[in-house]
DNA sequence: CATGAATGAGCGTTCATTCAT
DNA sequence: CATGAATGAACGCTCATTCAT
């Protein structure tokens, strides 16, 4: 459809300033700009700079759940241990992220103050994603095969533990590619810290 | 003195409106409102809505670093192990923050957009603190007391996972005291997250 | 273009106020609200309150630098004289300016402190103009058709005495037309004043 | 009296710094930072800082009226001539105006925008000025020792003049001591600009 | 569908003035 | 007399949004 190519143009436009300069500082003439079209048409559309930003995140959003596969336990010996399975979601989420640097800015942004009340989006996708992450737990935990432990506080902390590193990453403080990521992080998260 | 009292003043009512609406959804309006002031008193005190927030950051930070005590290695049994440090350096910056909801709410915020360059405050912060933990990691590495590894990827999944939860609890999304935080935290770290 | 005659409305209605009021006392508020459009609609056609004073000195810069013809010698008794000349430079001159006592009044209001440098647009028309005067002058002595004199003093006096004339005249002092203008000046300029 | 010794000190610090930045760009802390004193106690001695103005304007006033003495026609050859009075007249005002350089550039300035009324004191002071000087004019038609001409006009043209070669002078564009001054000037007043 | 000129609420900031001490 | 902390009206300017063409 000839309409929705428009919109993926101008979602891609808007994607690359708000990554560049950040939620508050990229204005709706950033975009157009960016996209090439009048300003009446971004209206056309999308409901407002807020409604685009939303519908970025969706899209990201989306991407990023498709890439998590259910753990299944392995009834016999020759299917893929959970922890294979752990590593090999891991190992797609990092690649779908480091693949597009775009959306691990505006990940990592956490769009603060971005919303008069006091959810916002991306507080609800970590927020759902701890859910997730904290029943996939309690199921490792029932099956012996994570730790006994608060299982909500180690989702987020487990889901903290990767934006750190994914932040660190986009600002340039660390140098890694996606193997060395998450081989440290699996390490990390799978001898402890402590010796 | 009557004028710090009133700085004081100022800046109690800037870190509830900020922690409640974020940087850019706070305006100076919302800030003397709180305070009970007149516009123009604000700008005795500070030199902006800019300044005011790097004075509230550098408060959070002074305090924070404050808490951290430098590791000693133990020369004989009845000096605390490194262990019992760690604990006591997360026991009292847990603490800290978790007295002042509102000043973790500003920190986890993330700043975004908050500056024309690149750098700020909240960056530079999280920057510094993972060098200092990436050498602190490096000695424990040297010293055989932390597996070997990534320090500086590990510094940040570590930075990462405190924020992780701190964040959760901040929007109440988990409910946990100091105590149990702590345990969590060190659990997670010491032994790992799979058995 | 129907920008330009926009453009054009908002300069009409700023030379009103400017004239009136003065450039430190007309708010963009007044501007505006002459012109009839919204705040926005001013800065969609000037950078600011400053650009729209010096787009309006321009203006009057042009109109009157375009008025003044550069004096030819007489070859034969046939061709203008230079008095004739000068009359009728002075005589364009003073028409312009009678025709458009705003412009009056803002070229004579001397724009104090418009600027934050020592220069700004009106001392640096008048500087030019009194360089090209006192070069005119000195043409005019090496010819043997002025009085030998402090070329640069003197023209400053001539600038100055035209001013005086045209402020009282713009400030209501003195009731006078053009002709009559022209003729006392040059009167004033030609026979001194001391019999 | 001790008050008053207070004044003049404001009041000198005030002529200072309207000289240096102009009326409009001198701030109430400008002047009580060079007096030396405290906020309040500005308003102690002046009601504000029009009022502070229109001061500084009246002493400088004064001064100058103070130097023109009125013109005596000489009844015997041993009198002074019309001519020389007029010249010393001249030369106490120039006097005194060279002497005091701040004066110069407040008088110079116009005070465009002073006041919100049409009206303001340095458009009185030029305003009596010129009223004063026509009839002077008048009289020296009278007496048969100036042209015939519309005095008030000339009287403008005059005052212009002068203002012209001081404005010049202030802003650094002519250079000349104040005997040269007075000798240019009465030379362009008594003899005209054209042979 | 597409345009872009027009809008106006709202922003951060300044500074002449006041008044309790 | 002297102080200086406090005031608040008013400023210049921005930018997300609308709508007539």
């Amino acid at each position: 459809m000839a309409s929705n190519k428009r919109r993926e143009q101008i979602l891609a436009a808007a994607q690359v300033v708000f990554a560049d300069k950040g939620y508050h500082a990229t204005g709706v003439s950033d975009i157009i700009a960016k996209a090439g079209i009048a300003r009446g048409t971004f209206y056309l559309y999308f409901d407002g700079k807020r409604a685009i930003f939303d519908a970025l995140l969706d899209r990201i959003f989306e991407d990023l759940l498709a890439r998590i596969y259910p753990i299944i336990i392995p009834q016999s010996p020759d299917e893929a241990t959970v922890e294979s399975q752990i590593r090999d979601n891991a190992m797609r989420l990092i690649q779908c992220l480091m693949e597009d640097e775009d959306a691990v800015k505006i990940l990592m942004a956490e769009a603060e103050g971005l919303d008069e009340g006091a959810q916002n989006r991306l507080m609800a996708f970590y927020g759902r994603l701890g859910e997730w992450l904290a029943e996939s737990l309690d199921d490792g935990v029932s099956l012996g095969i994570i730790h006994a432990c608060n299982t909500k506080v180690t989702a987020h902390a487990l889901i903290g533990s990767l934006r750190g590193v994914l932040w660190a990453w986009a600002m340039g403080l660390v140098e890694l590619d996606e193997q060395a990521f998450v081989n440290e992080l699996l390490a990390f998260l799978r001898g402890g810290l402590l010796i």
